[in-house]
DNA sequence: CCTTGAGATTCCAGTGACTGGAAGCCCTAT
DNA sequence: ATAGGGCTTCCAGTCACTGGAATCTCAAGG
């Protein structure tokens, strides 16, 4: 397989598979022509890779997880504290952006949103209180 | 005032507050001994900057609010709109974690974390159906 | 007067995970 | 023979800092 179709089976970018191969995340092989050759595991690895990234994964995760996946001999319990440290950091960034939305929706309730320059938005950004 | 002091007063760290003045943002005064020189005014602007960043806004978000912050014939809906937009993009966010969330917490709760290697979690990644 | 240490300066490089673009090779079809 | 599309590499840019090195300035103590 060349890259493209490879691109298109794994729903990941040329650029994306490429780079990722910089990184040595999946080795494909060359052709004569130097064309990179995909096999079905490296698809399989890219498919596992694109799923791993859309649940938030970092890269060095990623590369941990495929390392766990391909050791026959892992303990789930591995796998398991990585999950569940990424899922820590989710809920921290959630908490994150839920505290900011609450302020800005507030101060955007706040605003009359006219021609007229008073607004409590700038001025709680000013640092006046409320 | 010397950068140490505005950064404590601000609470803006050394660094960033002369990266802050390479993109123009603030424009302290000099010193015959080169240091850089701030005014009340540079303080409070980078309280200002402090405050916003903290809501999440964008550096470019953050120039544009301070612009308007100092023109007196701004229109309060300008305000209004950039924070508005800035607001649905958090709710983007925060929707796309809540749905990674939701995944990685079911499967790290049917994985055992045990010692053996059988593991719901990297099935699920390598493609299989729950 | 000299030294020491803290705090200031500049500049360069790295972060994470790509992404865009340019220059050029390869292959197939007309 | 040529046109096109796909492939290659390499370099640069993104965002918002942050770390580190080398150098300078200043105030205090011996």
């Amino acid at each position: 397989m060349n890259i493209g179709e490879v691109a298109e089976r794994s729903g990941i970018p040329p650029k994306t598979i490429r780079y990722y191969e910089d990184i040595g995340l999946v080795r494909p092989q060359r052709s004569d022509n130097g064309y990179r050759a995909f096999r079905e595991t490296d698809l399989h690895k890219l498919a596992f890779l694109g799923r791993a990234r859309a649940l938030g994964f970092s890269i060095e995760d990623c590369r941990t997880l495929l390392g766990l996946y391909e050791d026959e001999n892992r303990e789930s319990a591995q796998v398991k504290a990585i999950a569940e440290e990424h899922l820590a950091a989710i809920d921290e960034k959630i908490a994150q952006l839920q505290s900011m939305r609450s302020t800005l929706s507030h101060l955007v309730r706040s605003c009359h949103g006219d021609d007229l320059p008073d607004c409590p938005i700038l001025s709680d950004l000013a640092g006046n209180p409320a």
